[in-house]
DNA sequence: TATGAATGAGCATTCATTCAT
DNA sequence: GATGAATGAATGCTCATTCAT
């Protein structure tokens, strides 16, 4: 009934607010509300979230709110879409040419904690979605389907490096992504719970430094140890 | 005005109720009205949760909530700062007597990892505080405190392994530390995303094994090459 | 943000609820969430009024209080303003072509007290915000302007009897106004505890006569006495 | 059943608290509850003060106000009763020997005026009553009774008065007395919303003095005109 | 006499959603 | 496409009161 256009064709990150509003303007209101929920539920999640905020944000009214995504989930779920979109969209951005293995794997890897740590709205959602079991993304094809070229890549780099003796072999990308992930993942998600707990914020500056220098460093020294 | 009990001893790991209700029993109410929050906060989280739902599981009364906790949120922060002293006590409960530093170290990995794997109830917690930006536990003396026997742990194990020649040096325990808690946290936390985007769960069987097998394995390579 | 149209034009005395409901009328429905809120607050004062009962007595549902008044605070100040309102709109409508001084002053105080006997409830409102200590009046505008057309008119009175020879001079109208209001005030606020404490209903038939005859004596003699 | 000791005897004005607390004291307790009670009901009102706050500035619990009066409802009017037998106990204490009957005249209005300007709290008990309708004091006999000695004492300097051919013939005492009250309560009762309309207080300095002025002048311009 | 523990009904307010135009 | 008006079922929390010791 209710279909995505964001992932019909390329997805772009959702950026700022920058348009006034003009009158009737369908495409206009749609990706304000889109831009106003991914705002409401980075902040509060998907029960803290309220729909009158969402919609006074869009600069519309509630109703239109379901006029084009039938109910607060379905938003959700598409809001969630979009962000994974985004993300899979910003890795297969990047070009490996001329790089060796190891420099391939490094930059991979740097790549997707910089997008961690530049997006912690996405790794909000995420949260939110974990805490909900996966019930709103479990429905969708897309995000599987987006998931798929970034562990491809993956493969060949660990292919090549395994042809060039350098990499171990019998790695698996599945595993290895996971691990990837974990690394930059848990320090923007769990940063306030961290500087809680151990008084220190390994997001920034001298900190964010030296983590990303030990688990580059730990990751090639588990993939070259042959 | 109101104090926890549970924290001034060894606290004890939050179970399941199995006491049936007698009449007139503070400690015992109090006790259940934790536990069925606990329960609640972890199901839904703080905006999730609903009051009538935490009296209702402890039976008892909405008001008795009040009376014991002060509010819904004096209530979360309670159930937060008994979480950490429950992971904390069960850390602390491990003896590396005759290991060496190798078996040291791997001990305290899996026992971070076990933990994670055998609570994901904390795990939950944890990532609903993030999402408040860790708002309740700021206040919270508490949580800091129970972090540093662990960190102390752990330095001395590094301490043992540089003495005896087969750690690097100057590796920091508190990015060790969160290394550590990255690997097995992630897994556990975003189990539901990642069986949705990948398709694999990696938090039982086969794939904990070779989830825990890999991240050791790094880990020492890390530790190792000097 | 919640304006109070009745206010802007000429207000009137809220009256009982005469209306039956239509759908979608917001001009009614304000108006008989207004009348309600009136009779509620005056029965029971602000504390005491209960949100369910307006809504009941209005025919709608508490959650349009909110849409239209913002909170139970806003509407008691709202019925406040519209009581005073109606208050001087009844004192503006009189007219002294013809009279003399004191048939004018006479006039104007029987109007007073006739005014407060027929509208106990905006004496009880009145009574209630003074219990509050005015907190809710006091961001009010609208009361002491509603105030300014009679003083005036009371000063004019002053100065002709003055200029005439009948009333003494240096008599501050804002004084007088009180000791005016004073009088038919008292015995219809506190009817219910006068007649407790001396068995006798002032407000109404024979007493009611003699009261005003006295008063009024009292009054003239001073003003009179040169 | 529940019997009050306070108006057994000659009454006292409620002072305030200045007793440490000691245990097992059976009349401390019931003092210190009534008089934290007269506190809440005249901050308050009877719908708006908390048993608990009158049990804790009572330096006792909740039980114990009912174990000595019963219900919220029956301390609300033994705190009535013993405000009015404290009006009535500072109006027979004044002496009127060797006074003209004008000057005795004079003496007990400005009596009564004092008092109220001294004891806002009596008529704030007083206001809230007869928001009730008097529905607390309806069934006091003690409230009647106490007002008996000051209506004869006036009846006694009107007969003087007019013996001594000052004042006027058939003036009732019961309407003279609600005058005079009228007129001293009024400023106090209402000088929250006289200065919200009116922008000036009556019962302080300068505007106060003038008020007992003309309301002294007033009244005996009446009495004294023949 | 005194007290901490317990209760159920009720409170103002907010929720996501739908109606009528 | 767009909007203000309307709804009923919660929501967290507080109330006066009573129980058990």
């Amino acid at each position: 009934m209710w279909t995505n256009p964001e992932l019909s064709a390329h997805s772009l990150i959702i950026g700022y607010m920058t348009d006034l509003k003009t009158k009737r303007d369908p495409l206009g209101t749609r990706r304000r509300i889109l831009e106003a929920a991914t705002e409401e539920f980075t902040r509060a999640g998907l029960s803290g979230a309220r729909v009158d905020q969402i919609a006074k944000k869009a600069l519309t009214n509630e109703r239109m709110l379901y006029y084009y995504f039938g109910s607060k989930e379905q938003l959700f779920t598409t809001v969630l879409e979009v962000a994974f979109a985004a993300f899979s969209d910003a890795e297969l951005a990047i070009s490996f040419d001329g790089d060796t293995p190891v420099e391939a794997m490094t930059r991979l890897m740097h790549s997707i904690w910089d997008f961690y740590r530049e997006h912690p709205e996405l790794l909000r959602l995420v949260n939110n979605e974990n805490l909900h079991e996966a019930r709103y993304l479990k429905k969708s094809m897309a995000v599987r389907a987006s998931m798929q070229p970034i562990l491809l890549r993956l493969k060949e780099i660990l292919a090549q490096g395994e042809l060039a003796g350098v990499f171990r072999s019998q790695v698996e990308p599945e595993l290895l992504f996971i691990t990837i992930s974990a690394l930059g993942y848990y320090v923007v998600s769990n940063r306030y719970t961290i500087e809680t707990s151990m008084g220190l914020d390994f997001t920034l500056g001298e900190e964010c430094d030296a983590t990303v220098r030990m688990h580059t460093e730990m990751m090639l020294a588990y993939l070259t140890r042959l």
